[in-house]
Formats: C-alpha cells, structure tokens, sequence
RNA sequence: GCCCCGGUGGUGUAGCCCGGUCAAACAUGCGGGCCUUUCGAGCCCGCGCCCCGGGUUCAAAUCCCGGCCGGGGCACCA
C-alpha cells in the first residue's frame, strides 16, 4: 500500500501529523513579538512559574521579538518582595538559557500607575471610595453602586490627593475601576486599582510611596506601556483579564493576545512557595535550593540541566488543564543531556569489607566513560591482604558458594558472608564471568568518604559510602556513580565528597 | 453557593476548531529479548487509552445535550 501510494500516505501525515515544537501563535507576526515573564520576588523561581517563562521566552525567540523580564513588586506587606529573589530570578533565567531583552521594576513605576488613575479619575471610569470592604462586599453582592461612585469628578480628585498625602490612613480609602455593577462575577465589579500601606517599607523605595498599586492595575498598565503582545500565565488569572480589559477599553487600547495554562508541577516535588518559606523557616528545609524542592536552585543542585527543563515544559505545551509529570519523565530528559557527559566511578553505599585469598596483586583500568575512551582511565589497585568494599545494597549476591565478578578485576568464589565478606579468587576473565552469567558488583579499594544526598519526597536520605580515592570530581560535575545513578557533586572538603542524586 | 476552565494508555503529550484515512501516534513507564566489562546507554518485541449516557450522522475521540470527575477564581495577594 505504502510503496503504490506514497503520496496518499505524505498527505495524510501533513495534515494530521506530529506537532514539531510549539504550535503557531495567532496574530504573531515575525520581529513584532513583545512577551514578559511578570514575578514577584517574594520567594525563588520554581517549575511551576518556569511554565509562563519558558513559553514566553520560546515564542519571543521563535518570532525575533522580545522578551522582558518584570518584576512585579507592589505587594510590600502580604507578599513582600526581599532583594535577593530579584537577582536571584535573573540568573535562573539566564541560567536556563534566556535572553532578556529589557528589565523593569514595578516599584519604579509608582508615578506612572499615579498618573493613570488620575487619568481614569478624570475619565469618571475610576473613582477612590472610603467605604469599610466589608460594606463595599456587601454592596457589590448585590449589585448596588456604593455611596462614593458617583459623586463629582472634583470630589474624587480631592479624595486622591488625600491618599497621597497621607490625610488617609491604610485601609480607608481605595481606587476602585468602575465595571458594570450587575457582572456575574461579583468579584469583577468595581474592582479595587489602588490601596494605602502605611509603612509599606519596601525593599527599594522604602516609605517613599505610600499608595501602591494592585496587580491587575499596575499589570494592566505596563502591558500596554511595555508593548506587551502576547501573555502567556496561569489559568488562575483567566478571571483577570476580564478587570483589566475595563482598563484598555477606557482608554482604547488594544489587549493583548493571552494563553492560560494550566499547572505544573512533578510528583514528589515540593513547589508552593509558602509551604518552602515555612519549612524553611522552620528548619526542615535547608534553605530555598534544597533538593527535595522544585525551585530551580534546587532542580540544577540535582544535576538537572536547564536544556531537560526547558524541553519538558515545551512537551507539555500551552494544555489548558493542569499537569503533574512524573519525575520519570524529567529525568529521562535529562538523562539523554547528561548520559555522554557524565564520567564514571565507583561510589559504594554502606561499604562492607570483602578479603580475597589468592589474588595477585592487580591494578583495574576503567575509562572515565566507556563510550569515549580518550577521556581517559582511572586506576584501581587491587593489594593482596587488604580488603575491597562493596555495597550493603548488593549483599543479596554474597551468599556462600556464589560467584560474582568485581567490575573490571576479577571474579571471585563467595565463601563466607557477614558483617565481612570472605572470598576467594576464581579466575580473571571476563568472559568466564559472562558465560556463567554471574552478577557484577562495584567496589573501592580505600575510598574517601562520600556521601550522597537522596531526596524522596519529604525526606532527604544520606546515603554514606566510600568514593574511589583518585576520582577528580569537582564541585558542579555530574558524574555517574556505577550502578547507583547520576548524581551531582555538591561540595568538596578536606577530600570529603558530597553528592546530590538526579535519577538512575 | 456563584463564575470560569478541563477530562485521550500507569505518566506526559498529539489528534478535536474543519466528523471518515484513528480499533488512535510519540515519549516515558512496565514485561521480555539482543548487545554490552554498569542493574547505564543502544537495538528489537510486547503491554496499555478516547470519563459515562443519550442525540445528530451512512460515519463521532472529533459536533450537540445531560451527567460524573478534576482544576481554578470569587483578597485593599500576585
């Protein structure tokens, strides 16, 4: 069939063939593409905001446009942004291999919101109100105007300037847009734009503001003035593209194009930002790049490379619903990425002594990476009398009157097994082995200490063991560790390694 | 309670807009085999899915209605 008829098979797989990357973007045109990743610096980068990133960031490149980072940082008391996450943020971006075309700060910007809403004021499509919320709730339940909505454009005015200049406290007066009162959605009408923090203390303007903008407000604002064309973000905030697009149509501008996604997040990976700010405060994390968490920091301490992250998210592509993607699936990404770069060694968990009677003296040639030879060997010297260690994990395998092949040495008879293991020499050849099919363990001679964080979900296992002593690993490697799995090299001192496992 | 979204193998996606070529594709996982001085990688074989019920139609994963299940929003948070 195929071979007679080959273009009835082509045309089928046009038309209903594999998607290669991101879809197309509607209303996209090549070099005009402006996207923005909008976090707020109150806690580190995490895979479930990496999600609007990367998109944004992809779609941006794939139609030469750009791609801006901002920071939206008006919460200065609930979510309260703390300097380091700023700088943080952005080398995780980089470090994921962004470009970012321009950077700006919400908390730079205070004027510029000010200057709207006393546009909007003026409009009478804005207007500051002073009722209790709990009496603007109960209002706006019922779809009644509350008793400041409409009074006079001058009184308004008065009543802003009042909020500037302190004559308000926090909590007596809000900028509020008017929507149409009988909207569905109670929490759409007459939205609040603006509210008063007394000592709002922020990281970088400290008490010089004092009204500061709500997010649908100050967002609104600078996706239009930054020529934002396309916003990719949460299916959380479906609903606010409803309030903002009051905004645009005030004052005619034109909304840009939006994607939601839905959620992402691993298995087993912790990735709320308030239950990692409790933890750690609470000392159960060892801070936001623990690896148990699903922050960024923390993927990259385990060896995940940013190529495997950004892949994955490019795999799960814009899907409305929400995902939870196995960690499985990101480490046999990242396991393609890291698989050729990664040399090998021998680390042995729970080392046991293992003595060999009749074995000569021999030294093991092992290649760094068996797929790439002219990275070199590593030596392992066998000495007659002192023992070899071998894991507690393989013990299954040392039961008397078993063979088992030492990788790379020889194969040995098991003759006793306890707290140590008691062998003889059988032969040298592999093939003898192979033939027999008998198992293959790894061992160390001397070993320096090693020991190799296993994040499990909550819990983060220390595996301790010995490291072959000659390995030169240096901190941010990622090594095999034979038969255990990839792992990440975390510290170094006074030859003491430490290692943080990525995945078999 | 009200208002939005979703539901394709164990997991993640493609296909749905524009019904047939979809007893459904890809990746991962799992089982088995080959190869290999790693229980790794690679190669081969196998397992396994259209939430349910109606309707429209010659024909439904795809369109319509209802149900069930899941997620999100309903802050002077972002």
């Amino acid at each position: 069939m195929r071979e007679l008829y080959p273009e009835f098979f082509e045309e089928r797989r046009e038309k209903k063939g594999e998607r290669k990357g991101l879809p197309p973007l509607p209303k996209a045109e090549k070099g005009k593409v402006v996207t923005r990743f909008a976090p707020n610096p109150d806690g580190a980068f995490h895979l479930g905001n990496a999600r609007a990133a990367v998109l944004s960031h992809e779609y941006a490149r794939m139609y030469d446009g750009k791609f801006i980072l901002r920071f939206d940082d008006t919460d200065p008391k609930v979510k309260r942004p703390e300097p380091v996450f700023y700088e943080w943020i952005k080398e995780d971006l980089e470090w994921l291999g962004f470009r970012i075309d321009e950077i700006h700060i919400a908390s730079d910007r205070l004027e510029l919101y000010y200057s709207y809403a006393e546009k909007l004021i003026k409009m009478g499509k804005a207007y500051v109100c002073t009722c209790k919320p709990e009496k603007f709730r109960e209002l706006r339940d019922k779809g009644i105007a509350c008793p400041h909505r409409d009074e006079p454009v001058e009184v308004q005015l008065e009543r802003w300037r009042k909020m500037l200049n302190g004559e308000y406290k926090e909590g007596e007066a809000v900028v509020r847009i008017k929507t149409d009162l009988k909207h569905p959605n109670p929490a759409v009408r007459d939205w609040p734009a603006l509210r008063i923090i007394d000592n709002p203390n922020h990281p970088r303007t400290g008490n010089k503001y004092r009204v500061w903008p709500l997010y649908n407000f100050a967002s609104a604002i600078d996706d239009h003035e930054l020529g934002v064309t396309h916003i990719f973000r949460g299916q959380e905030h479906a609903e606010n593209e409803t309030k903002q697009r009051y905004i645009y149509d005030y004052l005619g501008w034109e909304y840009p194009v939006t994607v939601h996604h839905g959620r992402l997040s691993i298995e087993g990976v912790i990735l709320s930002k308030s239950k990692t700010r409790k933890g750690i405060k609470e000392g159960k994390y060892l801070g936001w790049d623990d690896p148990r968490l699903g922050t960024i920091r923390a993927l990259r301490r385990r060896g995940i490379r940013p190529e495997a992250i950004r892949k994955l998210i490019l795999e799960v592509g814009l899907k409305r619903s929400d995902t939870t993607i196995s960690w499985d699936n990101l480490a046999a990404i990242n396991r393609k990425i890291v698989e050729p770069i990664a040399n090998r060694y021998f680390f042995v968990a729970d080392p046991i002594p293992l003595y060999i009677e009749g074995a000569r003296e021999f030294i093991a040639e092992i290649p760094l990476h068996p797929d790439y030879p002219e990275r070199g060997v590593r030596r392992l010297k066998f000495v007659p009398g002192r023992p070899v260690y071998v894991s507690k994990d393989d013990m299954k395998l040392f039961k008397p009157g078993n063979f088992v092949r030492l990788k790379d040495l020889f194969n040995v008879e098991i003759v006793e097994a306890g707290n140590e293991i008691r062998a003889k020499f059988h032969s040298i050849d592999y093939e003898v082995a192979r033939e027999n099919r008998w198992r293959m363990v790894h061992w160390v001679t001397e070993g320096r200490p090693c020991e190799v964080w296993v994040p499990e979900g909550e819990e983060l296992i220390v595996r301790k063991g010995l490291l072959e002593s000659d390995a030169g690993v240096k901190v941010g490697d990622i090594v095999q560790f034979e038969r255990f799995g990839f792992v990440r090299i975390d510290g170094v001192k006074d030859g003491k390694v430490r290692a943080v496992f990525a995945h078999k």
